[in-house]
RNA sequence: UCCUCAGUAGCUCAAUGGCAGAGCAUUCGGCUGUUAACCGAAGGGUUGUAGGUUCGAGUCCUACCUGAGGAGCCA
């Protein structure tokens, strides 16, 4: 019973394409039921789960007495033969031949996360655990293939990948939200975004994206931050607000329909309404900022709304929630006044009191998923932006460089990758989006 | 930083100011098709911390700690 067998090792996701064979899975016990002299173990293999039988008249009897009582979690190495049953939820049930016990969790120290229900903080004091659950895979699994979709989106579309330093030395937009580090001696900050970066590198390779972590210091309790969080962003030279807006629709659209074709399992598992999904395809409604606040004028006097909106001011998180839920797919909102928004946006031509700068707001209430804009290209207007920001000048000189030499419309976006996976997966908070959550006060495990 | 809510067994939760309870988990026993299996039994408690009111506090009051939800800010 303790040696490998020769059959072919095979994983819960594929087992199908064994039907009527004896395979070898890795795995955990998951649940185990018990009646009589039939036992009903359930293993997970990091793929799925599959439910496996044994009679104690149909195994060896020591395999039957070591799976009798096993505990969950225990790890295993398991053989039997794949039985299609209709019974059984992933429509296969192994019928068990031999099981090696690779590690017995003991019963003085039972497995802390019981398939019944629990709080939050147990959960998220048990994150390193809570990982192993179907739910908290699936959602794993699906953070993964957006990432993967997003990169390739960007690999296939001619962008070059340019990550910035994680290690800046000053703020690129106040240090109130920065997390302070010691450089040798020197002060130092962990990036929270590295747009001013590939706006370098966009001018040296044309269009570039960056991927990476970011930090943010903000101290906000809500279910749509994290201290620390991961952003993939473009930056193309000689694009203006149209080519961006675009971009953000076919970039997502690929995303969402990514997910669609190679994780239809996992949101399953998750409960995931996948039609809410299917339309998420170019175009998006385009709204100016006006319209949104006329919009949302009308939704408060009508009663939808509790506070009135003031025209001018960036919207609040409630606004967008009620914004963002008037729509089936991801709505994005243009030409903010320039007064709300980050020194470094190009003002309209048109009317240089708005900011050509664009929000994505995910459908369903999401709120924010993206922010861009194009950027200011005229070293004369940056210079004094920055000034009139007062932002220290010296920290910005490399920044300026890029309007002295060879300057040209360029503009990019950020997507916050948890914050997008909360939406495709229809999470009721970013925690679950990422393997080990950074939220306020929050550091372990 | 502000507002609101919560903290009782390993977990999820009950308990009118009057004997500290249940389900799950654990242990023991039963059950040959269970789907968070079920049935019977047992063990398991400094009620977040400190103080106060009261004959009597899990319950009321004060402060603090921890967590959650929200606001602001943001992706």
């Amino acid at each position: 019973m303790t040696e490998e067998s020769s059959t072919p090792l095979a994983t819960i996701a594929d087992i199908g394409r064994y039907e009527g064979q004896s395979v070898t899975l890795h795995g955990w016990l998951y649940n185990l039921r018990e009646s009589g002299k039939l036992l009903f173990p359930i293993f997970r293999d990091g793929t799925g789960t599959i439910q496996g039988v044994a009679h104690v008249k149909s195994v060896p009897s020591e395999v039957f007495d070591a799976l009798k009582g096993l505990t969950q979690e225990s790890s295993v190495i398991v053989t039997g033969k794949v039985r299609a049953d209709k019974r059984a939820p992933g429509g296969y049930e192994l019928d068990v031949e031999n099981l090696q016990v690779v590690h017995r969790v003991p019963e003085s120290d039972p497995y802390p996360i019981t398939l019944k229900e629990h709080g939050v903080d147990f959960l998220m004091e048990h994150r390193h655990l809570w990982v192993r659950t179907p739910r908290q895979s699936a959602i794993l699994r699906i953070r993964a293939e957006i990432m993967r979709a997003a990169a390739e989106y960007f690999d296939r579309n001619g962008f070059v990948r340019t990550d910035p330093p994680i290690l800046t030395p000053a703020a690129c937009e106040g240090t109130s939200t920065l997390f302070p580090v010691d450089y040798f001696g020197a002060p130092a900050f962990l990036t929270q975004s590295g747009q001013l970066y590939i706006e370098s590198t966009a001018l040296a390779l044309g269009k570039v994206y960056s991927f990476g972590p970011t930090f943010r210091a903000e101290k906000s309790k809500t279910r749509r931050h994290l201290t620390e969080f991961w952003m993939i962003e473009p930056e193309v030279a000689f694009m203006d607000l149209d080519g961006l807006l675009e971009l953000a629709e076919n970039f997502l659209s690929h995303i969402v329909q990514s997910v669609l074709k190679n994780c239809a399992a996992d949101l399953a598992v998750i409960g995931r309404d996948a039609e809410k999904l299917r339309h998420i395809v170019p175009p998006f409604p385009r709204l100016r900022y006006d319209e949104a606040a006329e919009m949302l004028n009308q939704a408060h006097r009508d009663g939808h709304l509790e506070q009135p909106f003031e025209y001018g001011n960036d919207f609040g998180s409630p606004d967008e929630t009620w914004l963002s839920a008037q729509f089936d797919r991801p709505v994005m909102v243009h030409r903010y006044p320039a007064n709300v928004k980050a020194f470094y946006m190009e003002p309209d031509p048109q009317d240089p009191k708005y900011a050509l700068c664009v929000d994505v707001l995910a459908p369903e209430g999401y709120g924010e998923i993206i922010g861009g804009s194009q950027r200011v290209s005229s070293f004369e207007l940056l210079k004094s932006r920055i000034e009139h920001h007062n932002l220290p000048i010296e920290a910005f000189q490399w920044y300026l460089d890029l309007r002295r030499y060879g300057s040209v419309p360029h503009a990019g976006f950020g997507m916050g990758i948890e914050r997008a996976v909360a939406w495709i997966c229809g999470l009721e908070h970013v925690r679950e989006t990422i393997p080990f959550a950074r939220t306020l006060h929050r550091i372990y495990p």
